[in-house]
Order: structure tokens, then sequence, then C-alpha cells
DNA sequence: CACGATTATATCGTGCACGATACAAATATA
DNA sequence: TATATTTGTATCGTGCACGATATAATCGTG
């Protein structure tokens, strides 16, 4: 392809990635308004109804964000009684945050939120398939791009 | 998969595509810093590269983003040089964006910029089929999502 | 133990995104 | 031709993202 052609918006693999993740955080908004949260507020539960009592820095290293972004957002979520902050005993620095009985009752009525977002995405020229393979490469791309920019690393997450 | 397997950060699409959005975006900064751009304001570039003395609406259209994003945006871009916005003189509404010579230049500085991205994206786990394929999804997904939020369509790009 | 380096979090400034709203110009229709 | 509706753009407020920077706690090493 010649130079100035790549140069075109049809020919940008991420204009779409951009769109998309935009289209579906939009696509999220309905059922997120309901319970009262943002997109990102919604990964942060994600992470805590796997695993409560966690370190800003640990959520920020499975979500691949920074205390920059992270810091006001979980302010914001204490404020909503989503969550608690609290200093650690063993570590002073650290900021260990728990869900509340609210937050933590909140993942039932989000169960259904994935299958309906799944619903959405999947149809006659969308398969199942496409998605797990979409995935495979969004994933390695995860990988090769986080490995490069040094802050919050992806490989941090063994305990 | 049980429901409450859903909920698993692992298990989500969307979390991947927004995470690769903005490693992506990330991607880009060195590059687009040295042009003095932000990942929008090259977007909008792209579009008028193609196709000069569009209105804001049509800029829009092709780039998914309304008014509301793309105004002060503009404005920010006139206010370095990179384009002129003047009103219609067929529509007085109509907000006409024209390149400058400044912001023609650029192109020719970008153009290398797309092939050393994918370059960093393409390696031994991923291939340039797996882009292609990846697009292919990612393009349905725009069309059924931007079907389903009644502004800014995508199918709105017929002159 | 001292002290420089590292680590965890937070703050600040800038630029998106986007829902809600405003407003003027253009269009449609009674 | 009035006036109701639509259209194109802009403004406002809120919440991310993120680079740069600050600060306090902890760690490493002499």
């Amino acid at each position: 392809m010649e130079k100035q052609e790549q140069l075109r918006l049809e020919n940008q693999i991420c204009f779409p990635i951009y769109s998309v993740s935009r289209l579906i955080t939009k696509a999220y908004k309905p059922y997120l308004d309901k319970l009262g949260l943002t997109y990102t507020q919604y990964l942060v539960l994600l992470v805590l109804w796997e695993e409560n009592n966690l370190s800003v820095n640990k959520i920020g290293s499975k979500l691949l964000l920074n205390t920059n972004t992270l810091s006001p957002l979980i302010k914001r979520m204490e404020k909503n009684d989503l969550l608690t902050r609290s200093r650690s005993i063993d570590d002073e620095r650290t900021v260990l945050v728990n869900l509340t009985e609210k937050g933590e009752a909140l993942k039932d009525q989000a169960s259904s939120i994935p299958q309906n977002l799944l619903n959405t995405l999947t149809n006659d020229e969308v398969e199942l398939s496409d998605i797990i393979l979409l995935k495979k490469t969004l994933d390695s791309w995860i990988n090769i791009l986080s490995r490069n920019s040094e802050t919050s690393s992806v490989d941090e997450n063994n305990e």
C-alpha cells in the first residue's frame, strides 16, 4: 500500500477500535444509569467483585489505569457509598479499598448486563467465534502495548 | 457460562477493547507530540486530508463525534493555525472547515505514522491477517452500535 | 542509624466525550 | 406569510485519561 493511502481513515485499524470503544461505552450507559454507575466505575466494581480489599495500585494494574485516574474516581465511589477507603496498617502509604454492602449488592443487579451486551453485538454478521478470535488479538496487543509503556504493567497480577 | 461468571473481567470483551483503545492512543503519542497534535485532532486531519472544505457536522458523521466534542476541538485547531472556520454563504448555520498550509503540510510528516504503528502491532503473535479479520468485526459493530444511537449515524456519508 | 532511592497515593492542568440545553437560521406547513 | 419544526453549531457541567509533579512512608545500602 502506498504511504499516503495508509492515511485514509478507511485504512486505519486504530479508528475502528477507538469508535467501537466509545460506542460500547454508550451501549452500556442505559444499563449502568439504572445502577448509578459510570463505565469506569463499573470496571472497578468488576475487579472488586472478584477480589475485595485491594489497594488502589492493585486495581490500577488490573485495569491498566494509573492513580491519577483512579484516586478521584474511587473517592467519588466512596461518596456514593459503593466502597470504603482505609490506610493499610502494614504500610501507611497503601489505601485499601473495600466494598460496602451497597457495592456488594450491585453485583446481582449487574449480572445480566454482559449477556445483554453480547446479544447486541452478535447477529447474522458477527458470531461468537469472531468475538473469541477478536479477544485473542486484543489480549496480545495489551501485552505488546503495556510492555512498551513502563507504567502499570499487565504482568504484575501475580499476588 | 454461568451468569456470575460473565462478570469476571477476564471474560469481558468490552474491557480489552477499552484498554487497547487507550493503549493505542498512548502509542501514537510520541509521534503526534512531534507534530503538536492530539489523537482526536489527528483524526480530524485524516478526514480533511481526504476531503477539504467540510462542515463540522460532516466531520462528525465521519468520526462519529458530535459537535459538543468537535466545536471546541476545532477551535483549538484553528488557534494552532491548522485550519480555518468560516460560515457558509449558502447556509449561515453551517461552519466550513478548511486546512491551512500548515495543516496541509502536516500530511507529509504524518505519512509514516500508520506503518510505524502497524509494525508495533504485528509480531509473532499477531499477523496482518488477524488485523484484517479484526477490522471486519469492528466495522460490523460500528454499524450495529451507531444504528442504535440515533445521533450522528454512520450512514449519512453519502454526499 | 543515616540518607538517598523507591513506592503508593494524590493533586493539578489540559483535552477530550457526551448528555442537556440554547439559539439562530432554514424549512415545512397550515 | 405566520409559525411550528427541524437543523447546524455552540455552551455548560461532569467525569474520565494522563503527563507532570508533590508528598509522605518505606526500603536499601553503606
